[in-house]
DNA sequence: TCTGGGGTCCTAGGACCC
DNA sequence: TCTGGGGTCCTAGGACCC
């Protein structure tokens, strides 16, 4: 049997642990440049608040309602994340942390006869030690298990952990579900389905597996399998290293401004070569992107994209900026406004496996020491003291962020204060 | 004023090789 | 009339996830 637990509205659920003064009224969390609303919290969703919606269109909502707002801090979901796994570890041997807010737990090897108890345990520890509320699924295979937890927080919300223990429970929580409520099925896939008369689960698992591997390909044969509880995920326990690494984000107003541009892409193209490093990882290639805002119809629009080869795969900072920039000469035009640019690191490999280049003219080894320097700094201070020249220090291109909560965990001069 | 960011997997089709 | 065949690698695009 498998669990997957997850963090009930989790972003929402942060805020909240350092204002209880919020506990049970509205609460959203919106994504980067205060864009449109990622986390809600259950009264916020009561509400009608939509995941997705933008900000802007649902200020009077806000108003109207006395919502509490807030800009993303992932500083601060990161280490309340990192605290709920590390409890979550000692409940089974073997688990994969699948994202930011959910892992899943191998019970296969565990000798406890009742695993709805254990569900409810877990539930209580986390809360306990942490404050962050969850939701338990437990079924035998992931996708029976995720469908499990969407199950306890519609049906059973108190105890908030659903088992699905026999072939009654499973086809009772199979009927229950619509298709496009299950993991693996988009939009696209809904539709097919829906067209073809498959409404729930349930009905997917009355269709022949032909059918299926058809019309969705393997993913539809695994999910059938899985529907019909026969393993057929793959399980992670150790995290890969990312074959890919993107930075990007857009800028807090529209620019033409290329020094502006640049000064950003230099920015993202630091970040990139650090998480490479983190990694232990070499890209082979790497892309810029720039594009202006497609929302904005009245105005011209442009997007364009690059793709360089390095010599040599690295994940040197200078080397990446140097290519980042040169990449933005090519792809930069004037007269358009634009909204956003990042850099794609692609092809990775793992640093001790790169080929070098008869004709490389840079000291790898030299480099890398000092950006191992500059890479501990920089995390020691909590942020990028050490920088290249390009780019910048003014940060002319930030993010907008008006709802900022503290990080209240992970930095001294922003801890909670009280009153007494 | 104002619409996130970062990933993975799968397939089809072209390029290229012998 | 008739225009090989089989294999691999790469890329773009689609679909999905949180």
């Amino acid at each position: 049997m498998y669990a997957l637990v997850d963090c009930n509205n989790f972003y929402a659920s942060c805020e909240r642990l350092f204002q209880p003064r919020l506990e049970g009224k509205p609460v959203v969390v919106l994504s980067n440049n205060d864009g449109c609303v990622i986390a809600r919290s259950d009264e916020a969703k009561a509400i009608g608040i939509e995941m997705g919606t933008p900000a802007f269109k649902i200020e009077e909502v806000f108003e109207q309602y006395k919502v509490s707002v807030f800009s993303s801090n992932y500083t601060l979901y990161g280490d309340l994340s990192d605290r709920v796994m590390k409890t979550l570890t000692d409940f089974v041997p073997k688990m994969e942390v699948y994202s930011i807010d959910e892992s899943f737990l191998d019970m296969s090897e565990l000798i406890y006869t009742d695993l709805t108890k254990l569900g409810i345990e877990i539930r209580q520890t986390i809360k306990q030690n942490i404050g962050i509320p969850v939701s338990v699924g437990i079924a035998s295979t992931k996708t029976l298990a995720k469908m499990a937890n969407r199950y306890a927080k519609k049906k059973y919300k108190k105890i908030g952990v659903f088992y699905a223990a026999n072939k009654e429970l499973v086809q009772e929580m199979l009927a229950f579900t619509q298709v496009e409520d299950i993991w693996g099925v988009g939009r696209q896939y809904a539709s097919l389905l829906k067209r073809n008369g498959i409404h729930t689960a349930l009905d997917v698992t009355n269709i022949p597996e032909e059918w299926m591997r058809k019309n969705m390909t393997v993913v539809g044969q695994r999910l059938w399998n899985e529907l019909h509880g026969k393993a057929s995920v793959e399980w992670e326990y150790e995290a890969p290293a990312k074959k890919n690494i993107c930075t990007s984000r857009s800028f807090g107003k529209l620019t033409g401004d290329k020094t502006i541009i640049a000064e950003a892409a230099s920015n993202y193209a630091a970040a990139c070569a650090a998480k490479m490093r983190k990694q232990n990882s070499c890209a082979s290639s790497m892309c810029v992107f720039i594009n202006t805002n497609q929302h904005k119809i009245e105005q011209p629009q442009y997007s364009r994209s690059i793709v360089m080869e390095f010599q040599t795969p690295t994940n040197l900072t200078g080397e990446i900026i140097a290519y980042a920039l040169r990449g933005l000469d090519i792809i930069y035009k004037e007269g358009y406004l634009f909204k956003k640019v990042g850099i794609i690191m692609l092809g990775l490999v793992p640093e001790s496996q790169r080929q070098t280049s008869l004709f490389d003219t840079i000291d790898r080894e030299k480099n890398r020491m000092v950006l191992g320097t500059v890479d501990k700094l920089n995390k020691l201070m909590g942020k990028d003291v050490v920088r290249m020249a390009s780019q910048g220090y003014k940060r002319r291109y930030k993010l907008r962020a008006e709802h900022l909560s503290n990080r209240y965990t992970t930095n001294i001069n922003e801890i909670l204060n009280v009153k007494i």
